[in-house]
RNA sequence: GUCCCCAUCGUCUAGCCUGGCCUAGGACAUUGCCCUUUCAAGGCAGUAACACGGGUUCAAAUCCCGUUGGGGACACCA
């Protein structure tokens, strides 16, 4: 069996969207699997909608969530030559024809068979003129044959039978000289070599109209597999109404790109009851028998608690890195460049647990920056008391003597200050905890003040005596 | 309208191809309990589904037909 060569052909108008990124990520996967080749292209046929920028936020996409490619991009507008050579070669070898009905026509004539019920198909009325010297404006079209069955023996669905009647002769050049999507899809499909053609299923019924062009060409047809949709909380496909579907948008919000690959391959595939997949996993174990064939909803809710995996069991350095950035845009540039990467990765030890996102983690972690901690005012008030300053100067007396910190014995030291003065655990441990950090809740005490480190330990806890006797 | 695809808990799904082991399993969400210095995390338990109707068969979530419902496609967009 030859190589296997796939490809993801996004066309650029607009952000890279999370349907897209599953897309491409089902055919890179199969690529990975099978040593075959995994190709990027373009497809910006559209002059109109099509923009760099989109180009650019293809690009970054892919790179964000790891699907590297093997050839490419390539772009179709700089292959013009070639759909206009195989459209001519289509035209003189009778399997195309000059078309000299004008868009409007064709428009009004569409709505018209709509009105009354039937089909807005094509009604071939260039098909038998037999022009040979069109005039500037006219559109090249492809005879599609009208009889017999068009069949797909796709990867997912199975077999699919189309009628070929239902098809039409549709345009593959346009009056402009541009090639239409059906028609620059087949001779880039067919000129990359590509065995396995994997896209969405909207593009089913695309499909027995591009095999015969494949036919009259004179190529191999490849493999067709139509993946599933996603879905909307309401059922309907995914828009921007049920929220973000650009995948930056994602890590913006502080979604990790292994826990959204995860998430996305999950959602249509399946491997037993096997929930998390480290990306090797994902490449050994998929398999298209398992690819569900009915859309599927996205579900935000599963997603974030996917991350929250990700977090809780990514290394903590790696975590610490993708919190950078955040941590820079959240106006801690100082701080951070201040410290070590290693302390920064101890922080992320300490607060993965409480955060589902980077971004809830940005907030986790602010109050270990800097040298003093910023008073949270109901936290305060509720708990650095004239009542709790004399227990809190207690407790800080006695760690000063300490010469350095040792988890154990502060925490030693801790639970017998509270024994004696016979109170509660949290009589002592929530003055203590906001003095530290602020706030009201945070991680256990004594890893904080692990992270803390004894100087500022002690600073805050003077800090907090001070507040406390304020009041 | 025509054509195509699809149908298991609220959601993602296992099981279906190769009927019996399904009293339908797992995960998210949700509810309760436990753990606990706070907030989480974690542990345990609970609620919850084979769309409907006909067949075939000793036996159907699984095979067949129909109905209903959902989605997609019918451009000189991709």
């Amino acid at each position: 069996m030859s190589q296997v060569r796939v490809r993801f052909a996004p066309s650029p108008t607009g952000f890279l969207h999370i349907g897209g990124v599953r897309t491409a990520l089902f055919n890179w996967l199969f690529a990975r699997q099978q040593q075959g080749v995994f190709i990027l292209r373009i497809e910006d046929t559209d002059q109109s909608r099509s923009t760099d920028e989109s180009i650019q936020a293809i690009l970054q996409g892919m790179k964000w969530v790891g699907l590297d490619w093997d050839e490419g991009p390539f772009r179709q507008t700089e292959r013009m030559d070639l759909y206009r050579s195989h459209a001519m070669k289509l035209f003189e070898t009778g399997h195309a024809y000059w078309c000299v009905c004008k868009a409007e026509e064709l428009e009004a004539r569409r709505k018209e068979a709509e009105a009354k019920g039937l089909s807005p198909r094509y009604d071939g009325r260039c098909r038998n003129l037999r022009i040979t010297n069109p005039p500037g404006d006219a559109a090249l079209r492809f005879k599609a044959p009208q009889e017999g069955q068009t069949v797909i023996d796709d990867l997912i669905k199975g077999k699919v039978v189309f009628d070929n009647t239902v098809v039409d002769d549709l345009i593959i050049l346009r009056s402009n000289g541009y090639p239409t999507y059906n028609f620059s899809v087949v001779v880039d499909d067919a000129l990359m070599g590509i065995t396995h053609v994997v896209r969405g299923d909207d593009h089913l019924t695309n499909t027995p109209r591009q095999i015969p062009i494949f036919e009259a060409l004179g190529f191999a047809v490849p493999r067709f597999g139509h993946l599933p949709m996603i879905l909307g909380a309401d059922k309907t496909r995914l828009s921007k109404r049920h929220g973000a579907t650009s995948i930056m948008a994602y890590r913006d919000m502080g979604y990790l790109p292994e826990a959204m690959v995860n998430y996305l391959v999950r959602l249509g595939w399946s491997h037993g009851d096997q929930e998390l997949f480290t990306r090797q996993e994902l490449i050994d174990k998929f398999s298209w028998g398992h690819v569900q064939k009915s859309a599927a909803v996205f579900n935000p809710d599963k997603l974030l608690w996917m991350n929250a995996e990700y977090i809780k069991t990514s290394p903590p350095a790696q975590v610490a890195q993708a919190l950078v950035p955040l941590l820079e845009q959240d106006g801690l540039k100082q701080e951070v460049e201040a410290v070590s990467g290693k302390w920064l990765a101890q922080l992320v030890v300490l607060v993965k647990e409480r955060a589902k996102t980077l971004v809830e983690m940005v907030d986790w972690v602010r109050p270990y920056f800097g040298q003093g901690a910023t008073f949270e005012v109901e936290a305060a008030k509720k708990f650095l008391t004239p009542t709790t300053a004399p227990l809190l100067q207690k407790l800080l007396t006695r760690f000063e003597v300490l010469p350095s910190f040792s988890k154990q014995v502060w925490e030693d030291s801790f639970k017998k200050l509270v024994e004696e003065e016979g109170i509660k655990m949290g009589a002592l441990a929530q003055p203590v905890r906001v003095a530290l950090t602020g706030r009201t809740a945070s991680p256990g005490l004594f890893e904080v003040m692990e992270v803390l480190g004894r100087d500022r330990t002690l600073f805050r806890l003077r800090k907090g005596v001070e507040r406390a006797s304020l009041q």
